[in-house]
DNA sequence: ATGTCCCTTGGTAAGGGA
């Protein structure tokens, strides 16, 4: 089974380049995330001619994940229990579109959309942290529930774990930026190392220069100036089973691209 | 070579988010 994680960055200006990557990707199940669409904006269509079930999480113009898969979707699941609320100062903590699940061929899907943080000191950034927190707390009683569990935690991490994960570390420090942090990196990392959870891609593809996003200005895709932020992290029992993975890294390129590629993993 | 891209709204420009 082929499983592949992608933050398209609107599913309707992205809809010709989805429905291509689907013909030439081969792969059973996309998690999708930043699909900037309410259900009834979702081009529910194009997965359906592409031969995918398809299950979308989306309230406002804001976030929105889903899955695609053609061998199965059951058991959808929009956020996870407990997952932090977040308003703006004067407005109502609300629910976001972050977190779908379904489980796929035996394996427990969740895409992903991890709050982006936007600043050190930002209300966004204890949001961000919060939701890890939570997200990791389930994660980890999962596995301890059952150690043979196929889970698969996918998409915008919004968290670089390694200085090489981005181009210029120093200029992340200097200048206070956000998804470098400690606290951020101590967010991601408990998945792996409290969890058990472990990043299959990394080891096949290990930097410095291997990211998955790429910001649309300053020329950052053509300079090389990335940063890698896409994960697929899987519980031991379907790690053991990762035969292969990659970054899908020509997606990027071209008029029309989506600034983050696909990641992809193969399960026997 | 390069001042991005995408969404929304009593819109046709401006603001929000990344």
């Amino acid at each position: 089974m082929r499983i592949a994680t992608w933050n398209v960055n609107s599913i309707r200006a992205r809809a010709d380049r989805i429905e291509a990557w689907l013909d030439r990707s081969d792969v059973d199940v996309l998690a999708i995330q930043e699909t900037k669409a309410k259900d009834e904006n979702f081009p529910w269509e194009l997965f359906e001619f592409a031969g995918y079930e398809v299950a979308h999480f989306g309230v406002n113009q804001w976030n929105g994940v889903a899955i695609a898969s053609r061998v199965g979707l059951k058991d959808v699941e929009r956020t996870f229990p407990d997952q932090p609320t977040f308003g703006k100062p004067g407005q109502e903590p609300a629910q976001e579109a972050r977190a779908i699940a379904a489980t796929c061929d035996g394996v427990r899907i969740w895409s992903l959309y991890v709050p982006n943080g936007r600043g050190l000191e930002d209300p966004h950034m204890p949001y961000k942290l919060e939701w890890l927190r939570v997200l990791e707390g389930h994660a980890r009683q999962w596995v301890q529930d059952d150690p043979d569990a196929q889970i698969a935690l996918v998409g915008d991490w919004n968290v670089a774990p390694r200085d090489e994960d981005v181009w210029d570390i120093q200029l992340f420090k200097d200048g206070g930026y956000t998804h470098v942090s400690e606290p951020e990196r101590a967010a991601f990392n408990a998945f792996v190392e409290d969890a058990g959870y472990q990043d299959v891609v990394r080891p096949r593809h290990p930097g410095p220069g291997v990211y998955t996003y790429w910001d649309y200005t300053q020329l950052r895709f053509p300079k090389k100036e990335g940063m890698r932020i896409d994960f697929q992290l899987c519980s031991p029992a379907l790690a053991a089973r990762v035969t292969d993975a990659w970054i899908d890294r020509d997606e990027r390129k071209g008029k029309g691209a989506s600034d983050h590629a696909p990641v992809v993993i193969e399960i026997d």
